[in-house]
DNA sequence: GCACTAAGAGAATCTTAGCGT
DNA sequence: ACGCTAAGATTCTCTTAGTGC
């Protein structure tokens, strides 16, 4: 999933490899790799990475995917709530309003919040008391 | 960063090292490297911690954090905004309010859409057309 | 010029085993 | 019980050098 967001971010932006990979401060194959999905960058390289293309670490790694419990139905609510206009309307941001790009990251964290609501419901955290000791 | 806030999270649950341990099918003292700070989990085991005390991997990683170039000013404004009880009221989510857990989530990602903001203002994309070729 | 691959050195990680509280 | 440390083997990453479009 992190291959194509650095791919889908990058060439939004026009930029080269050699481009990324200068403002990282490493070597074009290097940052090659990470696009090819053969090696990984640490988090101080993922967090520059966030920084620079103003999106969440979150996004780069996929978290906001539907898990593979959703049922249908609830993801059509989600989908039905974060397209309703109203769900933002008026929703001001120390007085200015939100850009298309601010809110579609305000719904990537609903979206997050949503899923991990049903999630608590679904598997509520509790202590594994009961152990394997006879 | 991240060491810290992997124990605030366990000791919130009431957890030890190793009940998070086998949730994460590794050892005890793989584990105990995290929070030492003397090894860094993978990308799918940061994920699994994400999901497992439900925050983001930003929270983990300790990404919205104030940048070094904020000013006393704007950190005021954000503060005072995020702390407006108005800001979030008559939040529904899908018809049911948002907790407090959920509302300290919803805040930690408006405050990086908050930095982002003026990041963007401050350092826009350009991409950099003169090279060094002499 | 841009993107990808190969080989070698270097660094990080995991498990097993043992120590201290 | 719980948490931390040491040593060995395994695995991954980075740079340099070279190929194709």
């Amino acid at each position: 999933m992190l291959p194509e967001r650095l791919k889908e971010l990058r060439l939004a932006k026009h930029l080269t490899q050699e481009d990324v990979a200068n403002f990282l401060g490493i070597t074009r194959p290097a940052y090659t790799a990470y696009e090819s999905g053969k090696r990984q960058p640490d988090d101080s390289t993922k967090m520059k990475l966030a920084q620079y293309y103003s999106v969440t670490v979150d996004y780069l790694l996929g978290v906001n995917k539907t898990p593979a419990w959703a049922t249908q139905q609830q993801v059509t609510d989600l989908k039905t709530w974060l397209d309703d206009p109203a769900a933002m309307d008026g929703f001001s941001f120390g007085g200015a309003e939100l850009t298309e790009d601010e809110k579609d990251k305000l719904k990537m964290s609903m979206t997050q919040i949503f899923w991990n609501r049903l999630n608590l419901k679904r598997m509520p955290i509790n202590k594994d008391e009961g152990g394997d000791n006879k």
